[in-house]
DNA sequence: GCCGAGAATGAATCCATCC
DNA sequence: AGGATGGATTCATTCTCGG
């Protein structure tokens, strides 16, 4: 099979306007995968709004009670299992031995995340953390400070003389200076990349406004990324055109303001 | 059903040396569980998980394997979620409305103490993160350096006033000061219970050295701890007897040598 | 009591050998 | 074969101890 046409190719970045399984089937030699999957949308399954109201379903002691729409709760859930087990295995499938796998996920999605990492016969290395050291607070509760990061390998794990902690400390900025809702600052996705051996082929199925191929591109990596909505791969393509001279830091690229034509803001069911 | 005959009963803080199930059934009115559950872990190959709790969690280094190990750790995963969803069943059913549940887990078993906690009934509110700041370096991989919290609440959450973060980081004691191999430090323990409302009956099935209950006489809160083991049973008896003033500080405590004679190591067979 | 240098450590993991 | 055992490995942080 052939991938499809580009949309961005350059120094050894490829960005692909596609859905992933169209792209991980053509694919060969993947060194590692480096991701954030989509739990609070994707057009694969639902509307926004829909899954919104079941995980505020899920969030409230409801689950106790009578009448709640229990089935189609479940059914989301079972289909999001099913989903990710189906494009980890693909993913799989164009790995090559010893290739490392790692998605950000929320709390709540982390069990299924895992029975999908499994399932789609990744061996399940280990969840580092990513603290932002704040989250909403809640009375009588501990507040949603960190994100979670399972890992795992095809196969064997290879040595690649990085040693990186499994906690990793960052706030991020402002939702106001993203260029996605849920984009995760440079500094951070580099700690997530950290154990990628040189010369490897880093894989982002779900690209989103790019920042794995921006660490990837610092590193000197080759990588791809793919993303079925094209204003974000606009995005993407854009922030890799920035300047990326090795004196600024990562930091300051994270506050760099694209250049060029204003694009139209995002909306909620992107998230 | 009457509770079995304590083996200590103190000051509102009580310790009785049964196996769990005995005491659960027996209580009512139970305000928060707060507890570190026996893991179950060590190894991705069978075979590790058989070894003794010293010689699986122990440094592999030092060749002193002198010390407390602790039984109960030889699950399988079926076994491990049958068991944990019996036991937080069973807590729930003598859980206060609105009480909280809490339990100290790594990250291989986290998706099946989430599980259990929802099959015992609690309604799962989130995970907390301990971070260690530095686990064991593994290279071309990430280090184990957190463990985790997953809480639930039975029925509505409280509103206790107190609003811990989902993150909390500290650097526990080397093991050759602990009471116990898996011992929490008090300062974690303290961030365990942070949202305990003031008056509540705080219960740990499996006390081990009880540092949940040295941490709820600290805090005025009623306690009760439940273990196997008559050692560990006078060791969180004899902490229990410490000067706990409160000029003293948490770190101090947790450094206190325990007065009166020396303790046999349990014996490999237990493990 | 404070500070710096050197030593020790880790709720592992993986693999080569034994039985 | 397959389970059990023993040993080698790793480095940021903490601990120990002397000055």
């Amino acid at each position: 099979m052939n991938p499809p046409a580009p949309y961005y190719q350059h120094q050894g970045i490829t960005i692909y306007r596609a859905d992933c399984f169209e792209v991980l089937h053509t694919l060969e030699g993947v060194g590692a995968y480096v991701t954030d999957v989509p739990y609070s949308s994707g057009g694969a399954f639902r509307g926004d709004r829909m899954f919104s109201t079941l995980s505020k379903y899920a969030s409230s002691d409801s689950s106790q009670q009578a009448g709640i729409g229990f089935t189609g709760d479940n059914r989301d859930q079972r289909a999001f299992l099913a989903w990710c087990s189906l494009w980890m295995s693909a993913a799989r499938g164009a790995a090559a031995d010893g290739a490392t796998f790692a998605t950000f996920i929320d709390w709540r999605q982390l069990p299924t995340i895992t029975d999908a990492i499994q399932a789609g016969g990744w061996v399940w290395r280990g969840v580092g953390v990513w603290s932002k050291k704040f989250g909403r607070p809640r009375d009588g509760g501990f507040s949603g400070a960190c994100e979670f990061l399972p890992w795992a390998s095809h196969g064997s794990l290879v040595e690649s003389g990085a040693y990186p902690s499994g906690a990793f400390e960052y706030s991020p900025p402002p939702v106001s200076r993203r260029h996605h809702l849920a984009e995760k600052p440079l500094p951070v996705m580099e700690w997530a990349m950290a154990n990628v051996p040189a010369g490897a082929l880093v894989v982002d199925p779900f690209m989103g406004s790019g920042s794995t191929l921006v660490v990837a591109k610092r590193r000197g990596l080759r990588a791809i990324g793919i993303d079925v909505d094209e204003r974000q791969c606009e995005i993407a393509a854009r922030r890799l055109s920035q300047d990326m001279l090795p004196g600024l830091e990562l930091e300051d690229l994270d506050a760099g303001e694209l250049e060029g034509p204003a694009l139209l803001p995002l909306e909620q069911a992107e998230g």
